[in-house]
DNA sequence: ATCCTCCCCTAC
DNA sequence: TAAGGTAGGGGAGGAT
């Protein structure tokens, strides 16, 4: 292994060297603690290989995602600045990356750039005094034929033509005698801390870069930034043993070039008459932004220097390298640059992705992977205090005709690929993650053999701060469990909510629309607007509503276990209640019907008790004789399944799918059997999709069965699904148009329901995911909160207000408010139509039909 | 015009 | 044997 021959082994500090590290830790935050005393009882060469190559590649090692990036040195470097993050997090408040700009003008700006020599080299022969002036590199192997690249080359190493990123046979080529040190990170680590220690030092105008790098904009020190230099890189040294150098200039990327130039060990001011003789002789590839396929651009034109693309106008470069790449050559060529020093900008995504040792000999080892990296994501994403909602998977897979890697275990030669999607709600849940890192999978068809590298990326991030602690004031729970007390404030509100809704439906013609958009709003608005409110209701006890306020259809629908035990809450009044209210009963049903329009128009102009959201405990609407007007030229005949009256507008052909390509089969399952077979005719069998991408939850296992017969016929295996996005079913046209979601999240609950209670018939679980999502985040979901969603909560409100405990008796409840709430919309008619005689069916078969008869009004 | 997705490029 | 990650910038091209 690579233990270099010269060294003293005898020698305690040499042996520490030789010990692997662990810098890896999941939460991606390193501690004092990671030092593993596992380590300390052998060298890495006492480890037996393995006979076969499995042994390193994600065949053969079930914890290879965590081995692989504890001993890699670009995760290192990569998530260095998250763990810097959060170590400077207070040290870097307050340091406005304004004040800068304003003084700019009237006072030359100074940037010094400060930067470790050989860094990884440094740390690890910094008590190798002998060593200073011998070709040493940093890297994991010492094998003179490998392929272990070079991390890092101290200077005389270089002068054999030694650079990072080289093989190690490369090097061994050039320099046989190459010293080879292995990787000692948390040693890198310290050493970070300590560097940015003395820069914090000296100002709070410091920019990290790397583990290694920074800027400081020394405009405002008082002194010679020379002078300051030589001090900051003398306390860099006796702190740290290791070498550092500076660059002053009066912009960042002067500053960062004049760090080059003192390299190694010095210091270099580049002041401003000096900056056109400085650059007209630099290689373009010297300036930073023009790697490697700039530069083989630039010298087809005859650039070779920045003197030359100086000659070449900004016109010219824009056209060639698009607007902002041409203005960056242009101004960088003649050493302008506008950046400021500031702070590390909040993230904008995280990610994991490996492209080593990444071989899959059937799906199951593809999955397991794939399974294994959203839990790495996840921690991350919960490391950094934020959830996302656009999904990146990026897959390496082999080019066709490619051959075997000259890399040990590398990716070779591949093609890139990614796919994408955004969910409506934040999130940083494993389950999540890797159901939805599923479906993306499933989107690529590939040959799992093929594939070389994984990678998954979370963007649109969205602080968990707000949400998590939110969670407390925020969260539907704590809503639903005080609201009843605060009914009359909720329906005070409505009418601001009603507003700035109506703001939100702004320019949308169709009446419809807008009335389910300012229904839906209203709460959630009202609720975002109020968080003081919401959490002063925490601690209140949840108060009964004044009986009145209970809807008498529903009582009158209660199992009569939850009957007595809400009689016992009301003292035994809602016997007689029920009694009195006996002669209304008839007409309930058409009151409820005729409710959900009258509470909408009421809302647009009364903005108050109209709104009322729930059904058992809503106020008594003085809308009654209204209603009952309206009941005949209005509401089509609801009553049950079998007198479905399509709504206006919408027919069952509506549903069908435009683009025939996805279909959630837990939600097919629940189609009566003559629609089910209306929709398989338009669907090609081969290309469905298993669940919906946008969903909070998805069943984590779809058995095939699940697809119906027809389906699995016509599949021969569980390769032929192909997951997609877009779920296209249950959403009408006008809601796709109106939310920009093509897809109910109700059905979606609905079948995650069926999966989750199916064989328990215990909704806890789903009950605690949709509780713990914040209104927050529900308010952000679309225009407002999706209609369904509001369902649900109002369903929920029922079991948490009645303090039930979840089982088949309340989901059959939730049923039958589901029902009741089919009424509100045409679209729920639909739904409901559709949904509810699947449901009914459910209960009556696990529960021995006697719970069948209650179904009927 | 502006956004989004799927890339590629760059730096450490 | 070996540990080719991570994140931001930005361009091309399509949808809106
Ligand atoms: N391809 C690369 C580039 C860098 N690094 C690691 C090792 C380096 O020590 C560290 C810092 O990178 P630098 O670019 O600052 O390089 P060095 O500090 O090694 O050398 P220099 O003196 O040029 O700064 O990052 C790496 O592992 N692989
Ligand atoms: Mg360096
Ligand atoms: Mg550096």
């Amino acid at each position: 292994m690579a233990v270099p021959s010269n060294i003293d082994t005898e020698d305690e500090s040499s042996v520490k060297n030789y010990l692997q590290s662990n810098h890896y830790q999941p939460s991606a935050l390193v501690s004092s603690n990671c030092i593993n005393n596992q380590n300390m009882k052998g060298s890495p060469s006492s480890t037996v290989s393995e006979p076969s190559n499995q042994s390193h590649s994600t065949l053969g090692d079930p914890n290879f995602v965590e081995n692989y990036f504890k001993n890699s040195r670009l995760h290192f470097i990569g998530t260095w600045r998250n763990r810097y993050r959060k170590r400077f997090r207070t040290l870097s408040d307050g340091f406005n990356c304004t004040s800068s700009n304003i003084k700019a003008s009237a006072l030359k700006t100074a940037i010094m750039h400060v930067d470790m020599d050989c860094f990884f080299v440094s740390v690890v022969i910094r008590n190798h005094l002998e060593l200073r002036d011998k070709p040493v590199a940093v890297c994991h192997s010492d094998n003179r034929k490998g392929t272990a690249e070079i991390s890092s080359a101290n200077y005389p190493a270089r002068d054999y033509g030694i650079k990072a990123g080289m093989f190690v046979r490369d090097a061994k080529a050039l320099c046989p005698h190459l010293v080879i040190f292995p990787y000692n990170f948390e040693a890198y680590e310290e050493v970070a801390d300590q560097f940015y220690s003395v820069l914090h030092k000296h100002g709070n105008k410091v920019q990290a870069v790397s583990c290694d790098e920074a800027f400081l904009d020394v405009t405002d020190s008082e002194g010679d930034p020379q002078l300051l230099a030589s001090k900051i890189r003398r306390e860099i040294f006796e702190t740290t043993g290791c070498t550092a150098s500076a660059g002053i200039a009066g912009n960042m990327l002067m500053a960062r070039l004049a760090t080059r130039t003192a390299k190694p060990d010095g210091q270099c001011y580049i002041p401003p008459e000096r900056v056109d003789d400085y650059l007209s002789q630099l290689p373009i590839k010297a300036l930073p932004g023009v790697g490697y396929v700039l530069e083989e651009k630039l010298k087809k034109q005859n650039v070779w220097t920045c003197g030359q693309l100086c000659m070449i106008s900004k016109d010219s470069l824009q056209k060639d390298f698009g607007l902002k790449t041409g203005e960056m050559l242009w101004n960088y060529s003649r050493g302008v640059d506008n950046r400021l020093v500031g702070l590390i900008q909040e993230s904008k995504s995280v990610g994991a992705e490996v492209n080593w040792g990444v071989r899959f000999k059937d799906v199951k080892d593809a999955q397991n992977f794939l399974s294994n990296l959203c839990k790495e994501v996840s921690l991350r994403l919960q490391g950094c205090g934020v959830e996302g909602r656009t999904f990146t998977l990026k897959i390496k897979k082999r080019r066709k005709d490619a051959e075997e890697p000259t890399k040990y275990m590398g990716h070779g030669d591949c093609e890139n690929l990614s796919h994408s999607t955004t969910v409506p709600v934040a999130t940083d849940d494993v389950e999540v993650l890797q159901r939805i890192t599923k479906q993306l999978f499933g989107s690529f068809h590939l040959d799992v053999k093929e594939i070389r590298g994984v990678g998954l990326q979370v963007s649109r991030l969205e602080s968990t701060e707000n949400s998590k602690q939110g969670l407390e004031r925020n969260s539907l729970k704590s809503w639903l469990t005080s609201a009843s007390a605060r009914t009359e404030e909720l329906c005070k509100n409505n009418y601001v909510a009603k507003e700035s809704s109506n703001q939100g439906c702004e320019g949308e013609g169709d009446e419809t629309l807008g009335q389910l958009c300012g229904n839906s709003v209203g709460l959630s608005i009202q609720m975002d607007s109020n968080t003081s409110n919401g959490a002063a209701c925490l601690n209140e006890v949840s108060v009964p509503p004044p009986i009145c306020h209970l809807d008498m259809g529903v009582l009158k629908s209660l199992p009569p276990e939850l009957f007595s035990e809400l009689n016992e809450i009301y003292g035994g009044k809602l016997v007689d209640f029920v009694a009195k209210n006996k002669g209304k009963t008839e007409n309930m049903n058409h009151t409820l019907r005729a409710y959900s329009h009258e509470k909408i128009e009421g809302a647009m102009k009364e903005g108050q008790a109209a709104l009322l959201p729930s059904m058992v405990f809503q106020n008594e609407i003085p809308v009654e004789n209204k209603a009952k007007q309206h009941i005949a030229k209005e509401v089509p005949a609801v009553s049950g399944a079998e007198s479905f009256v399509p709504a206006s507008g919408l027919t069952k052909t509506d549903l069908i799918p435009s683009s025939l390509s996805q279909v959630d089969t837990a939600v097919l399952q629940q189609l009566p059997e003559e629609l089910k077979v209306d929709i398989l005719e338009h669907l090609p069998a081969h290309r469905m999709q298993v669940f919906s991408p946008n969903v909070l939850l998805y069943p984590t296992e779809i058995p095939l069965e699940a697809l119906g017969t027809k389906t699995a016929e016509n599949n021969s295996g569980s390769k032929d699904f192909v997951l997609d996005n877009n779920l296209w079913f249950g959403t009408p046209p006008h809601w796709v148009e109106k939310f920009k979601v093509s897809n109910c999240l109700i059905l979606n609950i609905l079948a995650e329901m069926y999966y989750k209670s199916g064989s328990t018939g215990n909704l806890s679980p789903i009950l605690q995911c949709i509780s713990s999502v914040s209104i927050h985040q529900l308010d952000a979901f679309q225009d407002g909160w999706d209609e369904a969603m509001y369902i649900l909560c109002e369903l929920l409100k029922q079991y948490i207000k009645l303090k039930i405990e979840l089982d088949i008796e309340e989901i059959y409840v939730c049923f039958r408010l589901l029902r009741r709430f089919a009424m509100k919309s045409e679209f729920f008619i639909q739904m409901y139509n559709i949904v509810y005689p699947y449901l009914q069916a459910l209960v009556g078969e696990n529960y021995g039909g006697n719970l069948h008869m209650s179904l009927k009004d």
